[in-house]
Parts: C-alpha cells; sequence; structure tokens
DNA sequence: TTAGGGTTAG
C-alpha cells in the first residue's frame, strides 16, 4: 500500500507543495519501515521488507533500514544475503556506518574470517575506519586467537590515530587477553589516560582467564580504590578468581556483596556464585544457594552437576540430573560431557553406556570435545577395545593431542605400559606433538607398568620436545623411581629439581618411604609434607605406617595424638561394587551394610582359603599397637575385601569382579586378590585414585606394588 | 544520524 501511494505522490510532484508532501511521505515510511523491522522476527518478513525497499529505491537512502537488514539476515544464518545487499547498497558519499554494519554481523555471528576480510578490504579503500570500526575487528580476532593479525589491527589503530579511544582500548585488553597475551593485555591497559569501569572489568577478567586469580583480585581492589563501584559483570569475574583462589570467607564476602547491590536478579552473578563455592570445595554451601534461586537456567545446572563432580561427588551429580529431568531445562552437550565424565569418575561402565545412549537418543550433538570425553569415559572404565574403536572412528586429520592422550593414559592406567608406549611413539611419528598431560601420563603409565628406563628416557625426551618439565611431571618421576626402590635417587632428583616440590612430590616419595620401609628418608619427607599440608590426615596415616612397620609405637602414638590435636581424622576408606545395574558400598570394617554379617562369613572363609594357598597376612598394613592376631582379623574387613567378597558371593564366576576405591589399594588386599583370582578362577579388576589393578590366575597387570 | 568495549557451565 505504501508502495502504491509512493508512486502516486511522486507522480503529482511537479511543485514546491508535491515536493514537501513528498518528503514528509518518505519520512514517515521511513519512520513505518523502521518499526517493521524492529519487530520483525521472521526470515520471510524480512525478505519482503527488503524486497519492497529496493523496488521503492528507499534501501539507498536510508543507510539505517540496510544496516538492520544486514543484521537481522546475518542473524538469521543468512550472512550470504546480508553481503550482497550490502554490495547492492549505492550511495552517494562513502559510507563507513554500513561497511562498520556489515563488519559487526560478521563480527557478533561468529564469521571471523568474512569480518577480517572485509576489514582489509575497507583499509585498502577510500573509505575511513573510525572508532567503531576497531572493536568489531577486534573482538573477531580474540574470537579466533589471532593474535598476529589482532597486532596487525592494533598496529592500524596507533597509524589511525585512534589509540585513545576507551571503546578500543577495552577491545584492545580484551584481544590480548583472549590470545593468551594478558601482559601485553595489561600494557594497553596501564598506558591508558583514561580507565571506566568496562576497562577495568576487562583487566580484570584478563587475569581470571589467565588463571591469575591473585592479580585480578589486587586489580579489584585498586579499581574500588579509585572510587569505580563495581557491576554484575565484573562481579562474575571476581566470583570466578575467588574460586580458583579457594578460601570460605573471600566467597562469602563476595556472596554478601552481591546481595547488597541486587546483583543476584542478573543470573550470570548467581550461577557464577554457585560455581565460587563449588570451586572453593564448599559444595554444601553451593547446593543450598542453588536450591533458594528462584529461577534457574541450563546454566545454574550445569554449574551445580559440574560442582559435584569436581568434588568427588559424582553420585550426587547423577541424582541431581534426575531432578533436572523434571525440570524445564533440557540436557545440552555441556551436560552431557559433565555426566560422562562423572561416569568415568565412578568407573561405572554400565552407566557411561546408559548415558551414551542418552546422547545419542536425546539428539545431543557429539563434538569432539564430548568423543573425547566418551572415549575417556571407556578407557577409565576399562573397556579400552571400545575406546581404541572409537579413537580409530575418529578421522586421523581429526585426531587432536587429547584424542591420543586419553589412550595413552587408558592404557597406563590399566598397567598396559608397553600398549602407551606404542601409542606415544606413534602419535609422535603422525606429527602430533606431545604436550605435559601427555608426558604425566607417560610418566605414569612407566611408573604403572614398572618401566623405570623407559620412564627415565620419557622424562629426558621432554627437552628435546621443548616441554618443560613441571612440578606434577617431577612427582611422576619421583613416584616411579620410589615404587621401584630407588629411593636415594629420587630424593636426589627432588633436591636437584629447578622447582619448588608441592606435596604431590614429597608425597610420592612417602609412599615410596612407606612401600620399602624407609623410615630415615620417610621423615624427610613427612616434616615437609607437614609443612605444606598440615591438615592432611592421609600424610600422618602414611608416616605412622612406616613407624608401625618397624614398631615404633611410641612414634604411631606420638603422630595419632597430633592428629587429634589438630582435630584431623584419618581418611574413611569406602569401596563400591557395581553388579548389574546395581551399586553396593561398604566401610572398613563396615556393620551398616545390610549384608555385613554374611559378608563378614565370606571373608573370613576366604581368608582360610588363602592362607592355606601361601597367602601371608602383611600386618604392616594396620596401624593399631594390638597382638597379631587382631591385626591380622583387622585386616580382613579392609573395605576393599569386604566389596570383593561380595562380588564372588553375588556374581557368576564368568563375571569379571569391579570394584572401585576413594584410596589406594593395601598391600594385604593386593597379595590376598592375586590368591583370590587364582583360587577361584576369577577377574577381579580394582580401581584406586587414578590406577587400576587387574587381577588373574595370580598375577596382578600392575609392576608397582610390592 | 544510525553503530562500539567487559560476564557464567565445558
Amino acid at each position: 500500500m505504501y508502495i502504491s501511494r509512493a508512486y502516486h505522490i511522486t507522480a503529482s510532484c511537479h511543485n514546491a507543495k508535491g515536493m514537501r508532501r513528498l518528503g514528509s511521505f518518505l519520512d514517515s515510511t521511513e519512520t513505518f519501515y523502521d518499526k517493521l523491522l524492529k519487530s520483525c522476527d521472521l526470515l520471510a518478513s524480512l525478505k519482503q521488507i527488503h524486497s519492497s525497499l529496493t523496488s521503492s529505491g528507499l534501501i539507498n537512502q536510508a543507510p539505517h533500514l540496510g544496516a538492520q537488514i544486514i543484521i537481522k539476515y546475518t542473524k538469521y544464518g543468512e550472512p550470504k544475503n546480508a553481503r550482497s545487499l550490502f554490495n547492492n547498497i549505492h550511495n552517494d558519499k562513502p559510507n563507513s556506518f554500513l561497511w562498520n554494519t556489515m563488519i559487526r554481523a560478521y563480527a557478533n555471528n561468529g564469521h571471523c574470517f568474512e569480518t577480517l576480510e572485509l576489514y582489509s578490504l575497507m583499509r585498502r579503500s577510500d573509505i575511513s575506519l573510525n572508532t567503531y570500526t576497531f572493536p568489531f575487528v577486534l573482538k573477531a580476532c580474540a574470537s579466533e586467537s589471532l593474535i598476529l593479525e589482532g597486532k596487525v589491527v592494533h598496529g592500524d589503530v596507533i597509524r589511525t590515530g585512534f589509540h585513545s579511544d576507551v571503546y578500543v582500548e577495552a577491545a584492545l585488553v580484551d584481544m590480548y587477553s583472549k590470545c593468551g597475551q594478558t601482559n601485553d593485555g595489561r600494557q594497553v591497559f596501564d598506558e591508558m589516560s583514561i580507565r571506566d569501569l568496562v576497562s577495568w572489568t576487562a583487566m580484570i577478567t584478563a587475569y581470571e582467564q589467565a588463571e591469575r586469580p591473585k592479580e585480578a583480585l589486587i586489580l579489584f581492589q585498586k579499581m574500588q580504590q579509585e572510587g569505580l563501584l563495581a557491576d554484575s559483570v565484573t562481579i562474575v569475574s571476581v566470583a570466578s578468581a575467588v574460586g580458583q583462589l579457594g578460601g570460605a570467607t573471600k566467597a562469602q564476602a563476595v556472596h554478601g556483596y552481591a546481595i547488597c547491590n541486587a546483583f543476584l536478579e542478573d543470573l550470570s552473578v548467581g550461577n557464577s556464585i554457585i560455581a565460587m563455592y563449588a570451586k572453593c570445595g564448599n559444595v554444601e554451601q553451593a547446593r543450598m544457594f542453588f536450591g533458594a534461586m528462584r529461577a534457574k537456567d541450563l546454566i545454574s545446572w550445569n554449574s551445580m552437576l559440574s560442582g559435584y563432580v569436581q568434588n568427588g561427588q559424582a553420585s550426587e551429580a547423577l541424582l541431581l540430573f534426575e531432578e533436572m529431568k523434571d525440570s524445564e531445562c533440557k540436557p545440552n552437550p555441556v551436560t552431557a560431557l559433565i555426566l560422562v565424565s562423572a561416569c568415568a569418575y565412578l568407573g561405572s561402565r554400565e552407566l557411561g553406556r546408559k548415558f551414551h545412549d542418552f546422547v545419542i537418543g536425546g539428539n545431543i550433538k557429539i563434538d569432539a570435545t564430548l568423543w573425547n570425553a566418551l572415549m575417556d569415559m571407556y578407557a577409565k572404565c576399562g573397556d579400552l577395545d571400545t575406546a581404541e574403536s572409537m579413537f580409530n572412528d575418529i578421522h586421523p586429520s581429526e585426531r587432536n593431542v587429547s584424542s591420543w592422550n586419553i589412550l595413552i593414559s587408558g592404557y597406563g592406567m590399566h598397567g598396559h605400559g608397553q600398549k602407551a608406549l606404542e601409542f606415544f611413539t606413534r602419535m609422535q611419528e603422525k606429527g602430533i606433538k606431545p604436550d605435559h598431560i601427555t608426558f604425566t601420563s607417560i610418566l605414569s603409565a612407566c611408573s604403572h607398568g614398572g618401566l623405570i628406563d623407559e620412564g627415565r628416557k620419557c622424562f629426558a625426551d621432554m627437552s628435546k620436545l621443548s616441554v618443560k618439565p613441571e612440578v606434577k611431571h617431577y612427582a611422576c618421576i619421583v613416584d616411579m623411581l620410589g615404587r621401584a626402590g630407588s629411593l636415594y635417587e629420587a630424593f636426589d632428583m627432588i633436591r636437584q629439581m629447578p622447582l619448588l616440590p608441592n606435596d604431590s612430590v614429597w608425597g610420592a616419595l612417602l609412599l615410596a618411604c612407606r612401600i620399602h620401609g624407609n623410615t630415615e628418608l620417610g621423615e624427610i619427607a613427612a616434616n615437609n609434607l607437614f609443612q605444606l599440608e598440615p591438615e592432611h590426615a592421609g600424610y600422618y596415616v602414611l608416616m605412622s605406617n612406616i613407624y608401625a612397620a618397624s614398631n615404633k609405637w611410641q612414634e604411631v602414638g606420638r603422630l595419632r595424638q597430633d592428629m587429634k590435636n589438630k582435630g584431623l581424622k584419618k581418611p574413611a576408606a569406602f569401596s563400591v561394587i557395581e553388579l548389574g545395574k546395581e551399586i553396593h558400598g561398604f566401610h572398613t570394617a563396615d556393620q551398616v551394610n545390610t549384608h555385613w554379617k554374611e559378608v563378614y562369613r565370606k571373608v573370613e572363609i576366604l581368608a582360610a582359603e588363602i592362607k592355606m594357598a601361601g597367602y601371608v597376612p602383611d600386618l604392616s598394613c594396620t596401624l593399631h599397637d594390638v597382638e597379631d592376631e587382631d591385626k591380622e582379623q583387622m585386616l580382613y574387613y579392609h573395605s576393599e575385601k569386604l566389596a570383593v567378597a561380595y562380588g564372588i558371593m553375588k556374581t557368576d564366576p564368568e563375571i569379571a569382579i569391579r570394584v572401585t576405591k576413594n584410596l589406594r589399594v593395601c598391600n594385604d588386599c593386593h597379595s590376598a586378590f592375586k590368591f583370590i583370582s587364582y583360587i577361584y578362577r576369577r577377574k577381579i579388576i580394582i580401581r584406586d585414585a587414578n590406577r587400576f589393578h587387574h587381577f588373574e590366575g595370580g598375577t596382578c597387570s600392575c609392576k608397582d606394588y610390592w
């Protein structure tokens, strides 16, 4: 209708009055189209409006209308239509606005390379770049971590004299940060003459993303000292930084700050608080907060699920997922990723398969990350055949370093050190460069598989492949040497390491001293550990074990008193056995499990049988200063023995018994299971911490038990 | 005559 009126008016436009009528009609037409475009949310309607504007010629006279169509086309997944419209608009004068609009549409919808291509055309044309151009282009560089292109744009910013614009500067800080060049971002930030809230937040976020939470929080303090008040975006980053740093008081303070400033109305703040509490280890507080939230979105659910898994409460995550199914939020690939890792943590192949089916049935898109997570789950659950066949299903060009790492780590943790080494060699032959995770996995594989010389060689390879050894790599090599009995070589390694040894390094040495009964080095390791981790009960228990094994009961008593004074409790051992779809758990000396009496009887019968076959109880595996007969009795009721006994009672002989323990399997149980696997001709698979022990025919796959 | 920079699960 408007268009036919336009022709009518144009036809009568032969005097001044007619011209005025035309002018006011065009104005009202523009307003009309403007409103129409703002409310348009259908591609078909958009195409109609586009066609009307083109046939009326208005498209060339009102660039802001063309701009809206360009933005909407790109948003609706039609960037080609947007670009063709952009190419066909003919303005009398060069129009930076339209160029910026097209660049912005590309950048905001993930078309990074098109953004840069158009920017490059713009630079070479006579269209002038302005302060609006750069933030879009920098965003595109940031999204793909294109640091070289980002630096070229930075050069352009300086050359064109727009380096003092507060928007451009914030975008530069963000670009450097997202490209991993935090210090360069800081330099831009320091050279700014005016810093507003967004620039401060960009820099705080940069430190948080670079896992430099201390610097993020120092900057946050400084910002407040300069009189700027945080907004909800700032608080999200601050909450993440506190989560990385840990600390209950700080977390409470951030939560309080959010309440006082009414930031909790913003869902992203609430979500970041869930993650913050969970990362600080306060999963109960996270759950309370989550439960009290009036509105929850998918990220709230995923944050809580992930919080449980991070804190080793994978079963809680699975229970929460049941609640999620009744909510309005539908699981996405991130939910699947979290749940698959929960199954991996539990070592439950049954559950893992269930989730794999759920992912397929629920049409959840499996990307490379989720595929790798599924592979990892199968590997951790001991199903290496499925893991390897999934690996083979990935197109060779799409196998990334993580895919290789998962297999190396999978074979390694199951005691197949040689197989892990084969994959380590193969990945290099295929031109994939091992990273720090590859080396942690391969060193651990050598340790678990008793391949000491190969392990030494891999450690030496690190510098050849320019991977700098980190503290965790030293922990692996100390563990490997220590378990193999080269205690003094391990100790020398610690003394010579160029980094400060942490608790895992000294912990590896302490464990080795426990294995090989070395009180002297054990005390050195323990004293370091008591300084580094005074609240960690496990180290006191290990040292007590060393003393107990050499009958130093006075020292055992002293350590126990220490623990008592500090309010530390020996971590409770817990073992889980999966029987079909049921999961049964046992504590040490469990008298709570409904079947405990019959399980005790079975365990006593087992003990008598294996003794006849030559099993000798390792009495050093109990802490107590009691008669040997009582000690032996105590050994029987270790959680893993109860779980295995239950498995023998309840499963068919051809089925493998799969038990997962939260702490390391004790030496006595390790030896007992060899005998049980022999006498009962049963396959027994025990998972402790991050290693598996496959018992069959009287032997174990691992070579790192004494 | 219209446009711009910093945020949460993985």
